[in-house]
DNA sequence: ACCGAAACCGCAAACGTTTGCGGTGAAAAA
DNA sequence: TTTTTCACCGCAAACGTTTGCGGTTTCGGT
């Protein structure tokens, strides 16, 4: 169960030289001879010598990790965040430890507590739908370990960076881009409300609404807590009881949009000639499905790269404590078969 | 940028006491008096002591941390394997550092040096398309550090314990699965030959057109590199053009199949009835399209989970070597619009 | 021939734990 | 009273690095 295990002394022994001679070789430190340097650079060599970073650890404090909490691993948006971050922390010679809280409080702050034991440099965390508490981020602050949020972010009450889309506008263009293809009663599929996100969201439609001056109705905001495929569903056929029926539905993600896709088809209207579906994240399969889903695009691989770069920025500005910045990155709409009113 | 920096040595100070007592006192050892203890975990408890893992690992040699590396995370399967991956670890204490290789052999290298160089206890690797070369693996033997292969598994040269679905019986089956259904001219898209799975998913196929005595020609198997969208798309075209054209087609993976799909309904031709699609991994969406797609689902979380308690399994038993195993899932097929040749 | 300055290197402590071994005091046995 | 036996605790070394400080040479300059 032995690593490597030829260590700098291993090294100075080999040589006759002293450890801290073979530590400065490495490092190639002026103090050390040329010819020294080359002799103990070959050595290592031979002995494939490779440093021991626990113990560097030890002394420097650092670790050269990043932890990085999000509700699941097993969402489309929240991969691609995870990918970005790996891309950039992998270049700036981090590694990343990597917990997911399913959705779960108690899981989140015992994930932190396992991070930080494992004496993380920084994290980045994007919250759990469950999450009201944050005592366990004052926690990482009070150690003064950097932190640093996306997606999932709360309103500033912690002084941390973000990184979120704009979702207030995203979902405002979304309404435009379905008025402009002449859907003028509008429903909103909204998602669990102590997400800022999902507030944004449902904020951003009713701006919507407000500016075109649209019919509106309280029944016209579904509530979905869980934002699955079955709530769609169910949200959706509450729609269609409506007497005002909505001839188009925004809901707070795409999953969700195919619950109502289902509920629509299944009462035998058709997408998008009878309602519209437009959807939000725009998953990997928005496009193979038929009809396909029109639906927002968030940048996620954008904003794992965002986050982990911003997170780096502040692990190695040593001392000044750099202010907090909130980045916004844009969406896109992408606009497909489940709206288009008109020829393809 | 400090942590929290209370050590055991400053609770012992501020008892009066030596280090060795405090840390015997904290793991409850006999040689402490019961009041000793008490006072000492009174302290530990008021200054809110954590223990420096870092330090311990030092000791110890052992991190708990276990590395994972696979081709992409943004990839259905491999997603739900990383989730019971951390799963498990967390349960029995471990936490999880975790590299994407992108399918790239360089990267992969990298990748498990610096999963290496941060001391993970073990690993669990799922390697890149691109791989041929094992050395990298070697080279962790070599270090006596376990290493577990799931999915993508080298052929026995290397001694490693591997989690596996069977392929070859899932494809055989998916044979049997069309032609009940009542298609007997089935075409295969093929994956990646480099890869174990993709090989013995065209054994199984082939299997499968022997023992019904199913007509073959040599065109019925196109080999997709990539196994995309694209290629999906492109390889079907190909199998169009054939004169005695297929009336099935099984692919690889879900992608490819829904490229294929697109190719089918772009031909003009109706899904299933003049041809039937089947896929394999039973991606999150394969329910959602139009039709819905016949696939083979793979227990992602349960191969996650069962690599990950393997790992722990031979990390834990320190001196004994264990010998490896094969473990094998079982595979289901899930019949969905796009085989079923009947009603509903 | 002496001094000063380079150039090069080693000592030892430190990071925070753990642990073998030995030491103290008091109670029990002789 | 002396010895043995406990129960309890501290010393110091070790894990593998890094680094401030000081020590030896060597050499060019006066």
């Amino acid at each position: 169960m032995k690593q490597s295990a030829v260590t700098i002394k291993d090294l100075a022994k080999e040589l006759g030289i002293s450890p801290s001679t073979v530590s400065r070789a490495l490092k190639d430190h002026p103090d050390i001879s040329p010819e020294t340097k080359r002799l103990v650079n070959a050595l290592a060599e031979k002995l494939d010598y490779e440093p021991n970073t626990i113990a560097m650890s030890l002394r420097s404090k650092r670790t050269n990790t990043i932890g990085v909490i999000i509700p699941e691993i097993v969402h489309f948006f929240f991969s691609t965040v995870i990918s970005g971050i790996e891309e950039v922390a992998y270049k700036k010679g981090y590694t990343v430890m990597f917990c997911q809280s399913n959705e779960d409080y108690e899981k989140e702050v015992i994930d932190t507590k396992a991070l930080l034991a494992h004496r993380v440099d920084g994290l980045l965390i994007s919250y759990s739908k469950e999450t009201t508490n944050f005592d366990h981020f004052r926690e990482i602050q009070r150690k003064n370990i950097p932190l640093v949020f996306f997606d999932r972010v709360p309103t500033d009450e912690l002084h941390c960076s973000t990184i979120t889309i704009n979702d207030f506008e995203s979902a405002e263009s979304a309404v435009d881009h379905l008025v402009i293809e002449n859907h003028l009663r509008i429903a909103h599929l909204a998602g669990p409300q102590n997400l800022n996100i999902s507030k944004q969201r449902l904020a951003g439609y009713k701006r919507g609404i407000e500016k075109h001056k649209l019919y509106f109705e309280e029944g016209y905001v579904q509530y979905c807590g869980k934002g699955d495929f079955e709530e769609g569903y169910r949200c959706t056929n509450e729609l269609l009881k409506l007497s005002e029926r909505p001839n188009a539905i925004f809901a707070n993600n795409d999953v969700a949009a195919y619950g109502a896709m289902k509920a629509i088809k299944d009462a035998g209207l058709k997408i998008p000639e009878d309602i519209a579906i437009m959807g939000f994240s725009n998953w990997q399969f928005a496009s193979l499905t038929e009809p396909q889903l029109t639906s927002i695009a968030q940048p996620g691989i954008e904003m794992g790269k965002a986050a982990a770069r911003r997170l780096i920025l502040e692990l190695e500005a040593k001392d000044e404590d750099l202010p907090p910045v909130d980045q916004v990155l844009k969406t896109d709409i992408i606009v497909r078969g489940s709206t288009r009113s008109t020829q393809k």
